[in-house]
DNA sequence: TCTCATTGGTCTAACATCAGTCCATTGATT
DNA sequence: AATCAATGGACTGATGTTAGACCAATGAGA
């Protein structure tokens, strides 16, 4: 009876799996707890809460990530069993980050790439997206002053850090192009690949050649967004990034 | 005394907001209730699942969504309750997408755009990331003979659309270039980002004109995209979505 | 030395969500 | 007309999650 119907169900068959599949994903990742865990790991990992550093109070916190202090004590407990924090109790007290992890050893790396199968595509190509985008759209609309002193800090943070502050620094200096676009959406969405790769760069040693080589494509690609050269931006950081996604990939070979 | 830590907590403040409220930001946007029933309109809005034809079967659709099956229920009741879909019982029965929903005021347009505020730029913003970034990805790395005939397909289908059928039409235009790239990151962030900005869409009137420049547009991105030119691909979909981004602002003025 | 604002620590009652099981209905197929 | 596989409908008990209130500890500053 109802041929019409039928016709569109059939051409919504055809429409392909792919997108079928990106609506219908799964609502949320894990429970509450365990999403709570990756989100303060991925504050510690990205130096978003350097070491020494404190987190916000817990009743702060929990009401930032929108889930119940309870809840939030649980995955802070996690955290403190693991290491990773020291709790404080009293005024002037609270969540404080340790020092670093331990440096990952050197077959780390390979394995790690490995266990994420297709999945470093999937994050390597959405962070050429999201960062080559945004340096598209700043290069494409310019800085304002304030602006461009932001990103100028950070580069030169970058420049002159310490080993152990490069690759905290470096990730700052990424997700601040990002977060100049204005744009909260790809602020988070960069922030998350970012963090799906970390875990690799961090199991990279930093060599003073890759340090030196990615100062300059840092320089140009500030340079580019601040002559407002959406091409050269484009070209520049499509460059920068290309350099460390054949470094992982290579460990597939 | 810990001096050293000092520096580096301050060092953190000026690490901006920004990038911390991105790490820091809500764990879930609300219950599972409620993030499902948005999923299951975004399915029937984006045309995903299109009118006449049925969801996957209650079991399925949980599992896909990662949400039990008591959830899912609750969430089918609701749209069962506002009249988007219909529920038959039995072999071969199901949830049914109903026709599609009366079409919207014409001062509604206005109303939805002042009312999402700054999120609107964020989310033309977002898009024009994606959207770019996919083109510019396909047209660098070339399309194989099936991807190649799945494009022409779904360009083809819009440009012979009937009118009641284009929105959904050109959703699937869109989200297949973000497909085609492989990565389920960008096929999902593309998705989502298009499903914000879906009611501003269906709230302004197709008018016969948009379409055919439209078409104009499509043809030009697809050709780039075959062609293998990164430039030409980047140039035809901002334009693209410049033409709607502007209309859409227009509201605010 | 004492105050007290701020912080983590703990508890309860209510609600949300889950996995698993079994029942009721349907209609194409036999 | 009977079969039966696939579907929605309904229930149970266990676990996850929440809001809110209250307690305990801390140490900078009065």
């Amino acid at each position: 009876m109802p041929t019409d119907a039928d016709e569109r169900a059939s051409e919504s068959r055809a429409w392909g799996d792919p997108t079928a599949d990106a609506v219908l994903r799964p609502v949320r990742a894990g429970n509450a707890f365990e999403e709570t865990v990756e989100r303060l790991m991925a504050a510690i990992k990205l130096g978003v809460v350097p070491p020494g550093a404190r987190f916000p109070a817990e009743r702060d916190l929990a009401a930032r990530l929108g889930v119940s202090r309870i809840t939030l004590r649980e995955a802070l407990r996690a955290l403190q069993q693991a290491g990773h924090v020291e709790v404080r109790r009293g005024r002037f007290g609270g969540t404080f980050v340790t020092g670093p992890p331990p440096a990952p050893e050197p077959g780390e790396a390979r394995r790690r790439v490995e266990d994420m199968g297709p999945a470093l595509d999937d994050a390597l190509t959405f962070r050429e997206v999201l960062e080559v985008g945004a340096v598209q759209t700043l290069a494409g609309r310019g800085l304002d002053p304030a602006q461009r002193a932001l990103l100028l800090a950070r580069l030169d943070a970058v420049d002159t850090a310490a080993p152990e502050d490069y690759r905290r620094l470096d990730t700052a200096f990424h997700l601040t192009l990002a977060e100049l676009t204005g744009s909260s959406s790809l602020t988070a969405a960069a922030a998350d690949v970012r963090m799906r790769l970390n875990d690799l760069l961090n199991a990279i040693p930093v060599l003073e050649r890759n340090i030196e080589h990615s100062a300059v494509q840092h320089a140009a690609i500030v340079r580019a967004v601040i002559d407002a050269d959406p091409e050269a931006a484009r070209r520049a950081m499509a460059e920068h990034l290309d350099g460390t996604a054949a470094l992982l990939r290579g460990f597939l070979a």
